[in-house]
DNA sequence: CGAAGTTATGGCAGCTACTGACAAATGACA
DNA sequence: TGTCATTTGTCAGTAGCTGCCATAACTTCG
């Protein structure tokens, strides 16, 4: 994979627009790192890349969104592949198949994509607002990956909670792997996948015991 | 438990600055309900409490701040239960004792602490910026959580990342009861309560089964 | 190639959340 | 009652964010 943040074949239009959003995306993590997340403002940003306050709300919903865009392709790779499993497989084995389609895709990340995987890792570390909007991304993926596991299982999120509690579980255990990275300060691609990769196998053994022990 | 909120026995002083934090909490909610959380401002809440904003801003971080004001207390009582907790006990039967501890302070609240409940589980319905918040709570109770249930078992977060795992798998279960809860409109603490504890049953009976199937 | 149509951009005006600094008021306490 | 500590109010300002309209830039089709 090439990235995901390439607009291979498209019209000039689409090619400009990638371009700036990109270039947005750039000057913000490097003013965030600079000088601090809630030091920058947006005139800044936009001013670095010459481009109108207006036109950065087009591109982005705000500050917090800016700072992790870079995350949701990968999130999308996981939906994405968590969608196409066969539907006999367990959950779990589903959603650990579908993680690691999106950890390879960190892995195989073109240049840029891992620069801006290392500034976004290295801000998220002492950032509350950036952590936050974290979580709203995991909250996110969870939603939309539960309601997959439930329409595999054939069921619906509503009726049946199980493929929700499932799913919750799962996702609090990947982010509970990324903040451990954050927390040590390792912020390379290639030492962040096999942490994360680690950190499920850990929970895949500790956590069915865990939840036995219940009486 | 007569309810979380109230100054029993206190100076003028203290007793007055309550009763305006409870005063601005009730006058926060109403209006949230009556007009939407994003289309009432701040100054329309000191007006119907008539204090200025800048006090407004002493007592809450902000708004997200005051409409989840009426839970920190329950989760502190969470955090102080499992402190509690005989060190021997595993983490799960640990973490469901305290479980139960906020659950029954929640269901024996006084009437102002149980309006405040239902009206606040009928605003998160449908209110995304405050949906966010409780994610932050939820987050920051399971820090604090892994940390004490770390401490019983001898470790360190940092060292071991096992109870972190455990904590952040259990509060993703009573995140999700709450949720079916905010869905299904079930907004009494009478029916809320034995909701959460169905679903925390639940996930006791699922998950170690699912994690299991772990290839 | 050029005109018509579509879409992105810029500029502006305005609202609202939030903060720092200083002055005024109000409960605490001798 | 007078002094002290704490709370409150006022004011001015910053910054995030949005709607509106004109303009510029790409696209498409004759």
């Amino acid at each position: 994979m090439a990235g995901m943040t390439d607009a291979h074949v498209a019209g000039l239009r689409e090619r400009k627009k990638q371009r700036t959003r990109w270039a947005l995306v750039d000057a913000a993590l490097d003013l965030f790192l600079a000088k601090g997340y809630e030091a920058t403002t947006i005139d800044e940003i936009v001013a670095a890349v010459d481009v109108s306050q207006r036109t950065f709300f087009r591109y982005f919903a705000g500050k917090e969104d800016i700072a992790l865009s870079l995350l949701t392709g990968y999130d999308t790779l996981f939906i994405a592949a968590l969608a196409e499993r066969p539907p006999a497989e367990p959950p779990v084995p589903a959603l650990l198949a579908s993680l690691d389609v999106s950890l390879e895709a960190i892995r195989e990340s073109d240049e840029a994509d891992t620069a801006r995987f290392r500034k976004l890792h290295r801000l998220i570390d002492g950032t509350p607002a950036v952590a936050a909007g974290q979580l709203r991304r995991f909250a996110e993926t969870e939603q939309a990956a539960a309601r997959i596991i439930a329409r595999r299982a054939g069921t619906d999120v509503v009726a049946d909670p199980r493929p929700h509690l499932v799913v919750a579980s799962f996702m609090s255990a990947v982010r509970v792997a990324y903040e451990t990275c954050v927390r040590d300060e390792i912020v390379e691609p290639a030492d962040v996948v096999p942490r994360v990769r680690g950190l499920i196998a850990l929970a895949v053994e500790t956590l069915p015991g865990a939840w036995s022990a219940a009486p």
